[in-house]
DNA sequence: CTATTATATAGATAGTTGTCGATACATCAA
DNA sequence: TTGATGTATCGACAACTATCTATATAATAG
């Protein structure tokens, strides 16, 4: 078969294309968006972040078309990515978000992006 | 049961808590993440970065520890999520990175940062 | 044309997830 | 204590997904 015509010259030496990203890297990105890949969840974190300090459930479950156990789980996803958190007071819950994670979040796109050259 | 201590003023004015984001751009921001919320195809993404240009399937496909099928499938995604594009040459398909999907992805972070107080 | 190679698609399967109703748990009022 | 309310958990079910093998499609070499 015909020599492959754009062959790039991979990492400038060799034919082995290097992985950029580190396993821990992947998994801590990954799970992020995964966190985010669900219309319910990323309007929910927008929420808290519009209003935040703080955000009772029982808000939360009036704002949307779902049942409470449903906002319930989707709040714990979120919070298991580490993207939001939470405190009790009374028999009311709080969620607000967590900028550091959101931040990561926005390390990993323009860490990507930095690759980009540009004209 | 006791009035609420940190009952929030929501929306300023009324107990009613607006959603912030329209439909489509919900939409279109867990469309993404979801494109992102796999390990494999975040390390693709980053991969096509790195080497853009272009990257030749076949060189993917040896970068990674799974069939030709299962990569074929992740580049799939990236592409109907627009994160990437692909043109083929002869036999051989290359994908690129869709810069301006990333930016969009950016600007979504940039979005719900944008939310946070700083001290 | 035939054989070979690169890539995509199809089909199957095990695992994951979004949703709900029912229920448990916790807190407070009376 | 009893009842009411806010929230989390449980169990179930349908829908989706990551992966594989097998196969189809496309392009090129001989």
């Amino acid at each position: 078969m015909a020599q492959k015509p754009g062959s790039l010259p991979i990492g400038g030496c060799c034919d082995t294309l290097a992985l950029p990203l580190e396993e821990q890297d992947v998994e801590t990105w990954a799970a992020l968006c995964h966190a985010l890949a669900d219309k319910t969840r990323v309007q929910l974190l927008a929420v808290l972040c519009r209003y935040a300090g703080e955000v009772c459930v029982c808000h939360l479950v009036a704002a949307f078309p779902l049942s409470q156990p449903t906002i319930s789980h989707h709040l714990g996803v979120l919070k298991s990515a580490g993207l939001v958190r939470c405190k009790k007071r009374g028999p009311w819950a709080y969620y607000y978000p967590n900028w550091e994670a959101i931040n990561r979040l926005r390390q990993f796109i323009e860490r990507i992006q930095a690759q980009e050259v540009r004209p």
